[in-house]
DNA sequence: CGAGGCCGGTGCAACGATGCACCGCATGCT
DNA sequence: AGCATGCGGTGCATCGTTGCACCGGCCTCG
């Protein structure tokens, strides 16, 4: 099941078997051609991935660095970006770093040792300090879910939606539907994502003649370390609890993701009141649960299989290094998807 | 950053760096043994895995073929499996294979070309017979999710949850709560698994004297091609009315996995009637969801930890051949977790 | 007529790590 | 004396693939 193996089958040198291989055949008469290929066949032949490589330093592996799968929302990338890149014959490493500064280092290091050149990275950082290094002897990064900062690698492409845009939409849905007093739910605002959100809340209270101070932000036991998932949703439920025992209760509330929204409306619940009638609530990302809930979801949809697509797109291109080395930021368009979880005010 | 760098570094051969890296240090000068690990250190040296597959014909990473990892139900087996692999220094390669058993098939293809000779298969397909001539030519095997067949491969090892056992947990719990009337919500019976968690379930009515023939088995447009995973919900959508329909609805449901269930709650809540009072529903899987939805879902929880802890032991004790080469069967014992879906009938 | 070009391929030295055979010397045993 | 065995390492062929340099024969062209 060698190359040699092959090239004896066909009477012909390894060279030429591998020349077929490689597309390197403008000169190659057609019969010997086809004498390649079906030795190929009958040995049902597979180039070793591993020569290869050894040999040409290349290989066809990218690595995805994600906080866990077991999120739907990182499944969700994990399985469109597998999609686009087997569909050129590349394939995924895939890295949970379950939030663990070290682990996410200790992962690029160990892909790059791999040979693997090409790294989707879905950091909790805000610097990318860490794999710096590596950035510097020739790893391609893409930083997914995260807009480009200072500081930066020049390199670095960073694919994100606009999250400002996104939570824009949300409150604006919110105020258009006539509700004035708001609410935006988050843990403490450590990522660059999270202020962008925020800072799109904002934005759309004051298009509305609403003074932004009068709106509540909800972060609860607001420490970096609330970025957990099943965590998120509890962080909701709170704040629902503690939004409800103000004295004049937010009638909207907009949360940082769907699984915050989820708890949100769980608390909601709790304390007595109907999502989608006494109040509104508005997530973010379109998770799957988001149209099982009840009552669905409102939430504003970050365009996942083309944001993978893209990711791998840029990786591949600066991996041939036909594409530019220089970094740049694509920020793709939210979508505010209505459902039955916003009214209007009661 | 090669050995031989790492060897001049240390003013030694390549050979005593490798004997070192390898454990062969027995017989090695304490003193030597430190200098090439100062040199490696200084010089930041990591073995370069193609050279080292291409020599010794082995390698760290083991595959993983799901169905999909955007169900979170695979995305946890993924991060749990992980999770194990990476304690002993293993990878974990991903492939998707989107239920399409000719994508199952190549990906298995291409990881034994990729010198991987672990593979976790999620089959949805009851015959492994696809994948036998990797088999006897040496892959290692181990099916998840799905109990052992005849005619599978002597050596295959299967690991799953008992499923007869857990939906009879799931439906004893309901004629405990003094149900009468149940019913089974699922797609086509095309898996070994969902004819097991019918068994269970018709088991657990007999148990209870009452007449499985006066039981309702809703499978909808029950063709093979309903495996999806958003399907399975919309699936419990459509299911829930068609019961509704009936003149005299059952009063407890039995959905073949949670996502299904979720779909069956909100069909229920469509037709007006509240799940945890009027009707009781029970899941199986646990999935994250279950414990977040509103009203929290009863379910029979799958020990993915442990399972996936099995899967990656079994696959690496035969990969070293310390273990046997001799195929088993390892059921694990599911557990039935109780929320707010159940309750006695009105 | 000789230099150069084009054929359709082949030869060979790498890529980096491995692990067996084996180095030369000192000591122990018979 | 003659041989085995220990020491702490080293030399070298090898894994499968790649791609440049180059083969010898024939044609073209100035």
């Amino acid at each position: 099941m060698t190359i040699q193996q092959v090239a004896t089958e066909a009477g012909v040198s390894p060279s030429t078997v591998s020349n077929l291989l490689n597309g390197r055949n403008h000169r190659m008469l057609p019969e010997t051609r086809q004498r390649i290929e079906r030795a190929i066949d009958k040995l049902g032949y597979r180039p070793n991935r591993a020569a290869r490589q050894l040999r040409t330093g290349r290989n066809t592996t990218i690595g995805l660095v994600v906080p866990s799968v077991g999120n739907p929302f990182w499944g969700a990338l994990a399985r469109h970006l597998e999609s686009a890149a087997l569909a050129e014959g590349y394939h995924v490493l895939l890295c949970n770093s379950e939030r663990d500064p070290r682990r996410e280092r200790d992962y690029v290091d160990e892909l790059w040792a791999d040979g693997v050149h090409g790294v989707v990275l879905c950091s909790s950082l805000p610097s990318l300090e860490h794999v710096m290094p590596l950035v510097e002897r020739g790893l391609q990064l893409v930083a997914f879910d995260r807009t480009s900062q200072a500081g930066d690698p020049a390199s670095l492409v960073s694919i994100s939606v606009d999250n400002a845009i996104g939570s824009q939409l949300a409150a604006q849905h919110l105020t258009d539907l006539g509700h004035r007093r708001l609410a935006f739910v988050s843990g403490a605002l450590a990522s660059v994502n999270r202020k962008e959100r925020y800072r799109g809340f904002t934005a759309a209270l004051e298009q509305a003649g609403i003074d932004p101070a009068t709106s509540v932000r909800a972060p609860v036991k607001g420490d970096a370390d609330d970025f957990g998932d099943v965590e998120a949703s509890e962080l909701g439920r709170a704040a629902a609890a503690e939004l409800l025992a103000l004295e004049d209760p937010p009638t909207g509330i907009v949360a940082i993701n769907d699984m915050c929204a989820l708890g949100v409306c769980r608390g909601l619940r709790d304390g007595g009141l109907e999502v989608g009638k006494d109040v509104s609530v508005v997530g973010f990302d379109d998770i799957v649960l988001a149209d099982l809930y009840a009552p669905t979801l409102t939430t504003v949809r970050q365009p996942m299989k083309e944001m993978a697509a893209a990711a791998f797109t840029q990786l591949r291109s600066r991996l041939d290094d036909s594409g530019p080395t220089q970094g740049q930021s694509l920020l793709f368009r939210p979508e505010l998807i209505v459902r039955e979880s916003t009214a209007p005010p009661a």
